[in-house]
DNA sequence: TTTATATGTAGTATTTATTCTACCATTTTT
DNA sequence: AAAAATGGTAGAATAAATACTACATATAAA
């Protein structure tokens, strides 16, 4: 049977002041054994996982950006026991499975009430994760496929369908694909589609800035 | 000779309850005489408006929302004295010059210091404006030569050009655009068309880097 | 105060993109 | 070895996007 440590000592990421502020006062008001600690930027967070035992970390994610994952698995390399929580105001339904493939115990939205606050927090910390109906379901039918979810997602595209990022990135439309692949167009779409559906995303914008931000262009 | 008022009527408006926590936090702390009101929503807030003499709303602007212009001119009229404080985590260097244009008496970003805050409160306050230093010249740049050639040239799009690049960006299609908008399709594409030819480009991704190469990070 | 330009908006015809299903050849799993 | 994915490819029907034209109104320029 669990029970709440005596203290627990909670790390809020977040490079908004004014976010870590408004998490701490709910948190204090919820959680009186509560020690929270502030970091606005993932050094700062590295350095107090480092120094502090943290038991719950409160992350605020870059959007496609690598970072995220690297220093959730930075943290768990630390600290093993520390649970995560991808505190986001992105949503759920698209970057959440990603995330928790790559190490986040939890996944909440910034849009949410206090009381959704304390109820996740609880969970998180008692029971060592929280994941939304949805997102279960979703796990679920993720988990039941093998996953190379360790590597990079970029990995996961075939050849021709990397080389059709690439083109779409560059801002190539479905026709112009074709022609130059000899391909028809409705394959293109089909790649397209395989592709939004291995990285988690559902535009080009998604795309391209995802594939920025992990330096493999070109 | 400008003295506080005994009492300061502020009202937050923001979607994410922690935002709004943590500004109450500070400017609790700092202004003793600061009464803070809450709005999650643009409806909740003009009704704050319309009930309570406002006077200093600190406004989220919400990127791809159609309402950040129109809601400002609503509340000046309203209250035309109530100042209007644009509290966003998107760059002033893209947004600033023109959402003071259209009605804006501030403009501060989210990833601020706590003293920060205090002073840009303050100063909006007593004197009823508060623009950066960067700000105000880009302001001067804009209002007496009336070149827009130096400037940004994303200044160069309309409101609703701007709005719909922003849409663009986020990922929306142009039915989903229309639909928001309530207008037609086809008038997506012909705003579409005009923003790739103002700012010389012919795809959403570079539509994407162009604008996120115009931010200056700090 | 005309004139010209910019802006917000559609209609319609046409072009592109997507969906959904499906096929076959490799790989992988079981 | 048999079963199940994975990967490369389309067809056809449907949906979405674009081009081009057009027309008020607002705004700036001459």
């Amino acid at each position: 049977m669990h029970r709440m440590k005596q203290n627990v000592n909670i790390l809020i990421v977040d490079d908004h002041l004014v976010v870590r502020k408004g998490i701490e006062l709910i948190i204090k008001d919820k959680f009186s054994n509560a020690i929270v600690h502030h970091a606005e930027n993932y050094t700062e967070a590295l350095e107090i996982v480092k120094a502090v035992g943290i038991d719950l970390i409160v992350l605020d994610i870059i959007i496609n950006g690598v970072e995220n994952v690297k220093i959730m698995k930075e943290i768990k390399s630390i600290q093993k026991n520390t649970k995560i929580l991808i505190f986001s105001c992105h949503e759920e339904e698209f970057y959440g499975v990603r995330y928790v493939k790559n190490g986040a115990d939890g996944y909440l939205h910034k849009y949410c009430t206090e009381d959704k606050i304390a109820e996740v927090f609880t969970q998180i910390i008692l029971n060592g994760y929280y994941f939304s109906d949805n997102l279960k379901l979703k796990l679920d039918k993720n988990t039941t496929k093998k996953s190379k979810s360790n590597s990079n997602p970029i990995d996961m595209l075939s050849n021709r369908e990397f080389e059709i990022a690439k083109m779409l990135i560059d801002g190539c439309g479905n026709l112009e694909i074709a022609n130059k692949l000899n391909i028809k167009m409705s394959t293109v779409s089909t790649y397209k589609n395989r592709i939004f559906e291995k990285l988690y995303i559902n535009n080009i914008v998604s795309l391209s800035s995802f594939f920025k931000n992990n330096i493999i262009l070109n």
